[in-house]
RNA sequence: CGAGGUGUAGCGCAGCCCGGUAGCGCGCUUGGUUCGGGACCAAGAGGCCGUGUGUUCGAAUCACAUCACCUCGACCA
């Protein structure tokens, strides 16, 4: 292509309303342009590199048995339901009616039409395993979409599904496609990690998400350097503190009850003190003059319509997707202060245990093992102090988030923290769709059984995001030669000049016979700002036909190494296809 | 959804406090000089100052409302 006539408006300054390293160099390179707020126009660039990502994915999900296809994009109210998703997803998902009045969701993700077609397709236990997969647009009413691209309301999403007989099968080929994963993001250049994960609004058994750790990731992720494991923080199991208690789920009664003493055993009752204004840990901190750890944190949740007063230790964090787990309730939100108000039974900011009746109360284990500290009295400008877990009952469970200085689950290393991108997501969904939608298969033995199900999926703009979040520097994106919009800047330093001109002409030619995808800056720019812009867009390669040519040279400049070699004109495609086979180290 | 911020030329911004018919840099057009790291000179084009209502003789500027966008938070108990 010649950037004559090709589109890319480049801009010199950082646009004023994006922040990410990444998605400033992409709209500085002229790849992106912002139309509303989530949605952004693919310019060529984009689209190249876009359909460059999408041809690795697809090579290695072809070599992992799966499929393309395409599904609808929109999926009706009716068969939402059916799988229970039309809640679920809730907001989250556009909608909208035909002039019948059905209404429609724009898919959000595509599990009902897998499971149609393993309806139409699966009969016995000899059609299975199958997997399909499609890369298609997918839009999604964001809360708040943020960071350009990486979290647009529409984007593309490589989407996975496989249909098996049992779950060892499906086991099986969730770690194929797993190790297809960590194969795509290696063959784009991108460093990643694939951590243990919450399953979200998908549901299923398990699941990871691969992740790419970078300074801009929206994502909190622990990993543990001795033994190698690696989650999404808010799965992180915790210890409690004090009472060596750890894990998730509500278990451990009996264990966490031997940490708790008998009211017998200690001396002082809780006190009634009175604490006007301070409602907040922080305020209490100051107003009492002790540590945050000496306080418990109360926060009140509307669990399905259903108020659950959760409780940790001042200095921790309820962590909701661990809650919402235990409640195993669909929504999670926090409770209103008018909802609260209704109760009559407490007070937003001195909400505590004691005495506090009405409410299921879940306590993180580390409340067990706290003594003589202040909780709210449920009574507007008033706490207690003194108080124990011997002064109330509560259901004991893991219920915080992992936090600094957290010890790793499986060895019990320091855990280290780190911020990702979330790229891909994989799923052991199980029976969870395919008992709802009642999808049967004949076993082997003659029985009747039902399908087991998994699915995965791949952000493909993020990806794209990724590879120019992890291969940039202060000029600009270095492009690994496979994920490069073109591979060859041909660049003519002055185009009033005949001879660079003719040479130029005949290389742009000679690069495209090669199969090699060359643009050719034929613009009359002046040579500085078309050597920026080659560093801005980052091409792999830079030929520079310029002042050379009457001694029959160009000039060969590698985008990451920034190594410039002289070479003979005829001899130039052949170095510059050599080098793009084993582009130089940086 | 909550808090804060921003909307002025294609892009990046100043002007607003203290009302008096809009400015800078880049970009764009034309002519000229340049021509290997975002040139220089000259002359131009380009704005419903997000939108609406109000205050005022007069509003980019003040007030109210509204819309859009950005950042942070979604954990405040």
């Amino acid at each position: 292509m010649k950037r004559s006539h090709y589109l890319i408006p480049t801009l010199k300054e950082k646009p004023n309303d994006i922040e990410q390293v990444s998605q400033v160099l992409m709209f500085r390179a002229g790849m992106l342009k912002k139309v509303q707020n989530g949605f952004f126009m693919y310019l060529p660039l984009m689209q190249r590199s876009l359909k460059k990502v999408s041809d690795v994915i697809r090579k290695h999900m072809e070599a992992a048995d799966s499929s393309e296809c395409k599904f609808p994009i929109l999926v009706s109210k009716e068969t939402l339901e059916a799988s229970g998703r039309w809640n679920a997803f809730g907001k989250e998902m556009f909608k909208l009616s035909d002039r019948s009045e059905n209404e429609f969701a724009i898919s959000p993700t595509n599990e009902e039409a897998a499971c149609f077609a393993a309806e139409c397709f699966v009969r016995s236990y000899k059609d299975l395993p199958f997997s399909v997969y499609q890369i298609q647009q997918k839009h999604r009413d964001e809360i708040s979409p943020r960071n350009g691209v990486m979290r647009a309301r529409e984007f593309m999403m490589k989407d996975a599904y496989s249909f098996h007989a049992d779950e060892a099968c499906l086991d099986a080929y969730y770690n194929r496609v797993h190790k297809a994963y960590l194969a795509i993001f290696n063959e784009l250049g991108l460093d990643v990690v694939a951590v243990s994960a919450d399953t979200g609004a998908m549901g299923g058994s398990g699941s990871q998400e691969i992740m790419a750790v970078s300074p801009d990731g929206e994502t909190d992720i622990c990993r543990c350097g001795s033994c190698g494991f690696a989650a999404n923080a808010e799965t992180v199991p915790c210890v409690a503190e004090g009472s060596g208690v750890r894990g998730q789920g509500s278990g451990n009664a009996d264990e966490i009850k031997s940490f708790i003493p008998s009211p017998e055993s200690r001396t002082p009752s809780p006190e009634k003190k009175h604490t006007p204004n301070a409602r907040t840990i922080d305020e209490l901190v100051r107003f009492f003059g002790k540590q945050t750890k000496d306080f418990l944190k109360s926060v009140i949740f509307n669990a399905d319509g259903e108020l659950v007063v959760a409780m940790v230790r001042g200095d921790r964090e309820v962590n909701d997707v661990k809650l919402k787990k235990i409640l195993d309730a669909k929504t999670l939100e926090m409770a209103t202060a008018a909802e609260i108000g209704k109760t009559q039974k407490t007070v937003v900011g001195f909400v505590g245990p004691v005495g506090l009746k009405g409410f299921k109360i879940i306590a993180d284990y580390e409340v067990a093992a706290m003594r003589d500290f202040i909780a709210g009295a449920n009574e507007k400008d008033y706490h207690l102090t003194c108080v124990n877990p011997s002064d109330f009952t509560a259901q004991y469970a893991d219920l915080r988030f992992a936090t600094t200085g957290e010890k790793c689950p499986a060895c019990g290393a320091e855990l280290q923290f780190a911020k990702a991108t979330e790229l891909g997501h994989i799923f052991k969904l199980g029976k969870r769709y395919t008992d709802k939608l009642d999808l049967k298969f004949t076993a082997k033995s003659g029985d009747l059984q039902t399908l087991t199900m998994g699915c995965y999926g791949i952000g493909v703009e993020r990806t794209v995001a990724s590879v120019v979040d992890q291969h940039h520097d202060d000029k600009g994106i270095i492009w690994p030669v496979n994920v490069a919009p073109f591979t060859v800047d041909l660049i003519t330093v002055d185009t009033t000049n005949a001879e660079q001109m003719r040479v130029s002409e005949k290389l742009y030619t000679a690069l495209q016979k090669k199969g090699i995808e060359v643009l050719w800056d034929d613009t009359d720019a002046r040579p500085g700002s078309k050597f920026a812009d080659c560093e801005l867009i980052g091409f792999p390669l830079r030929l520079v036909v310029g002042r050379g040519v009457v001694n029959g040279k160009v000039e060969l400049v590698d985008r990451a190494s920034g190594e410039k070699t002289e070479v003979e004109v005829a001899d130039c495609v052949k170095a510059a296809a050599t080098k793009l086979r084993s582009p130089a180290k940086k």
